[in-house]
RNA sequence: CGGGGUAUAGCGCAGUUGGCUAGCGUAUCUGCUUUGGGAGCAGAGGGUCGCAGGUUCGAGUCCUGCUACCCCGACCA
């Protein structure tokens, strides 16, 4: 087979761009930092709309959408917010264009400045607040939940296709409580739902946990995140739910009348998932070969392919191809029969490799005769030949399995990848070769900037599922409550 | 914002001390043969050589300025 891909040995990053490229998913736009998602890629990003639209329904959310633009001054209004945000923003400042004097092209008509700058949203809690404010007057009033499918946009200085681009496609969800216990409790199960959805449907194993004080979410009062690890041993934040207290409460002013008639600030809640997922997918299970997608997000699940050399061959295989095509979509699946003359089938067996495909079928003359068909998972590329008769729960059953060994082989890479750690210098060696380390840590922002400056691991997340493990800080020696996380990340 | 690099066909690249008609791979189109792992042969189309100046009989090549992109740092979901 020709090479097409970098692999991931020779240049991990190169061979990440390559999937993308060649799996058809993105590219970059003439717009610098800003990314075109194909239709494969953005039928990824619907698939895990949808799931995930699903989710927040069954748990009370409605979906709403608010501005792109945010008044300038909305974002001084919480100060750890702005600065949190401030280094990244597209500002608005004119509102119209006109002919350049010189006659080529147009130019900003510096006559039509706005009063107040907009910048271009970079996460909505603040308009949303302001919003807020006018939703709410009474506890008869909460909770309120609510989620949009939005763009945001951060202006990076350095963008890699879904891992960090400019603009980017997201959900946020915003909601507001009358107490706090109330919203500790959202922003937990709305974690717990990002981390179902990762492994379940994604097939990425995470881990739950709160940021440190540094790496929490501007504006929060504590963050939860679920921390992946991606094949090169480098970790990826692939979600995270924000519990604001009353933060945005007090800079809006959003107060409620209580059941006992007192006025209160109300609690908040905030959480979202971007387009980050599907580098996250890429980068969790793909292999040398191109995409793999776990079943339950894939576009297309079974692709089939008919082989034939002669024109009565032809009508012979491609009948027989969308016979099994209906059959197959009958019991629920998304089925590609790939009957185009214009390629060869070892065109197409690589082309659906390199787009993850789980299942690919071939039917040549051969399979006719015999009364059987050629069987491809995309997960350990065995091809086996199987009767045809009754494939139908064979295909169910076998994408089940394809779902559960992706899960379980980034599981089990992530363990291999685990280290507990207790010495320092130890763990500056074995840094270098990625992965999680489980080290005890003082619970300062002094040590942990002091490990960032000289190993660039940086604390992805305080566990909440581990034993309260008492030690010793790896650095300083002083007392440590349990393990954290630390790990390169992207 | 610092340091380095690149800019030539859709994509990837070559182009010598300045030289005549700017080339190769791939992709595209046509035809024939092919089709169970990215087919072969024959032919065809496709270029303001990043932009603007300059030197020269002559510039893809030399000089000056600009712009864009890539890599490495600081910052980040």
């Amino acid at each position: 087979m020709a090479k097409v891909l970098t692999t991931k040995e020779e240049n991990y990053s190169q061979w990440y761009n390559d999937i993308v490229n060649k799996a058809d998913m993105a590219e970059n736009s003439s717009v610098r930092g800003c990314m075109v998602i194909k239709p494969y890629g953005y039928a990824i990003w619907e698939n895990m709309q949808h799931i995930l639209d699903g989710m927040f329904k069954k748990t009370g959310h409605s979906n709403a959408y608010f501005p792109l633009f945010i008044p300038k001054s909305f974002f001084s209004k919480e100060a750890s917010h702005v600065d949190g945000f401030a280094k990244e923003c597209a500002v608005v400042t004119h509102y119209r264009l006109k002919n350049s004097p010189d006659g080529k092209g147009v130019i900003v008509d510096e006559t039509a400045k706005l009063e107040e700058e907009l910048i271009v949203r970079p996460t909505s809690e603040t308009i949303i607040w302001n919003t807020y404010k006018n939703w709410i007057q009474s506890y008869r009033d909460l909770p309120l939940l609510i989620n949009q499918w939005a763009n945001v946009v951060r202006w990076e200085m350095r963008t890699r296709l879904f891992l960090r681009t400019a603009e980017f496609l997201w959900q946020e969800g915003h909601t507001a409580h009358a107490t706090k216990e109330e919203a500790i409790e959202e922003t937990q199960k709305m974690i717990n739902v990002y981390s179902d959805f990762a492994e379940n449907f994604l097939g990425i194993p995470v881990i739950i946990g709160t940021k440190s004080d540094s790496e929490r979410f501007a504006g929060a009062i504590d963050t939860y995140c679920i921390e992946a690890l991606m094949q090169d041993g480098k970790a990826l934040q692939a979600g995270t739910s924000h519990f604001l207290g009353q933060n945005f409460a007090k800079a809006f002013d959003v107060k409620f009348t209580s059941k006992e008639g007192q006025l209160e600030y109300v609690w908040a809640t905030s959480w979202g998932v971007s387009t980050r997922l599907i580098g996250a997918l890429i980068m969790a299970h793909s292999d040398n070969n191109g995409l793999v997608l776990p079943p339950k997000i894939a576009p297309i699940q079974v692709v089939i392919v008919p082989i034939y050399k002669t024109d009565e061959e032809q009508i012979r295989v491609v009948n027989k191809g969308k016979e099994l095509k209906e059959q197959l979509e009958k019991i629920g699946l998304t089925v590609k029969l790939d009957d185009r003359d214009t390629h060869k089938p070892g065109w197409k067996f690589a082309e659906y490799e390199l787009k993850g495909i789980p299942v690919r079928i071939a039917i040549g003359p051969r399979d006719i005769e015999n009364k059987t068909i050629e069987i491809a998972r995309r997960d350990t590329l065995e091809k086996i030949s199987i009767s045809s008769e009754n494939i139908s729960d064979y295909v169910l059953n076998l994408l089940d399995e394809i779902q559960k060994n992706i899960f379980n082989k980034a599981k089990l890479f992530r363990e291999k990848s685990t280290h507990r750690i207790d010495s320092y210098d130890e763990f500056k060696v074995a840094i270098e070769n990625g992965g999680f380390f489980e080290a005890h840590w003082d619970g300062t922002a002094e040590t942990e900037a002091k490990i960032k400056e000289e190993t660039k691991a940086t604390i992805r997340c305080i566990p909440l599922n581990t034993s309260n493990e008492e030690g010793f800080c790896m650095v300083t020696g002083k007392p440590s409550k349990k393990r954290v996380i630390f790990a390169r990340a992207y």
